[in-house]
DNA sequence: GTCTATAGGGCGATAGAC
DNA sequence: GTCTATCGCCCTATAGAC
């Protein structure tokens, strides 16, 4: 056996979830987070760059899985592909919808989470941009087209979580995709 | 004359922004801007919530205005009304071009500014989403028109501030609104 | 205004993996 | 030997409390 337990980083995203529901945000420190994980301070800081970024570790993969399905996706209009991004990243979350609430929860509480929230979603949409022009989509087309793609993706999401309903979360993209069609 | 020079608040947003710019955001501390607007750091931290905060200051009126426009419009279809409001915002900006370009370079610059100019523009998406419902727009449609006339604000600005075009924002809004409609 | 806790970066030491 | 993860201590700026 090693010198050191495995998985630090699974260990500190789970601590921090517990404790950020049990006492909120603000209440908790790193050194709480480190401390309940097994490591120290230190270690925390060199895995995530601040205390909020360890409610976002998974979005990395979330955006990069987005970008390769619009890069293999078949030839379709700008919305169409920049759609098949995001239904590509949901199929990340579908399943998880207990998950997902508990952590919206936890955002949704604090002002400086949403903010940081909101700049992973704005990453989404810049790759999501960035890969419909890798596809030969000119301006504005390629930034309008992920930006709305992105909000069908906002939209639904809060309604997936939102309880109320037992659909899936594809069902919920499609259903919002289509509103926004039928809208402007 | 009082005891103390008048304006303290603009003099403080005025230094920011000159500091930013010499020496960039992290490199400037509270204290920094404290000192050559000619208050203590304590004022800063009175008028502006944290240090970020000091170049968003103008956000308030923006949002508002965009809301009161949304109520006062006659009937129109949720995304028109949704238009009206972001319209209505620019005008506050139209003209100054110059430092609107001077202030998104600085904060573009930096991705803790992206982060709160991104919770600014979200706020401008929840209400105009809260306008359009007062109207009567129900739901998904209410936050489906606002966020796809905020992504319309935002790809028009960007044009905006790139230099190339010398058009006025006014045209720059409509121009990607048609672009828009054109695409989904 | 003063005091204090927390965030978070710098640097060197240590101990395993290769 | 190199590379990488962890640790410990020092530091400053932020931002809240009194």
């Amino acid at each position: 056996m090693g010198r050191w337990e495995p998985d630090a980083r699974g260990r500190m995203t789970r601590a921090a979830l517990e404790l950020f529901a049990e006492r909120g945000f603000e209440q908790t420190t790193a050194c709480d987070i480190a401390e309940r994980a097994g490591v120290t301070e230190r270690t925390f800081f060199r895995h995530f760059a601040d205390k909020r970024e360890v409610l976002f570790d998974g979005s990395e993969s979330l955006v990069r899985t987005a970008r390769e399905a619009i890069l293999a996706a078949p030839d379709l209009p700008p919305f169409d592909a920049a759609l098949v991004g995001v239904v590509a990243a949901t199929d990340l979350l579908e399943g998880h919808r207990e998950h997902a609430a508990h952590r919206a929860r936890i955002i949704e509480a604090n002002p400086g989470l949403r903010e940081r929230e909101l700049l992973k979603i704005a990453a989404l949409a810049d790759l999501t941009t960035e890969a419909l022009r890798t596809r030969g989509v000119a301006e504005p087309a390629a930034a309008l087209a992920a930006h709305s793609a992105v909000a069908v993706f906002q939209v639904a999401f809060a309604r997936w979580v939102a309880e109320e309903q037992r659909a899936d979360l594809a069902t919920c993209v499609a259903e919002t995709a289509a509103a926004l069609r039928a809208l402007v």
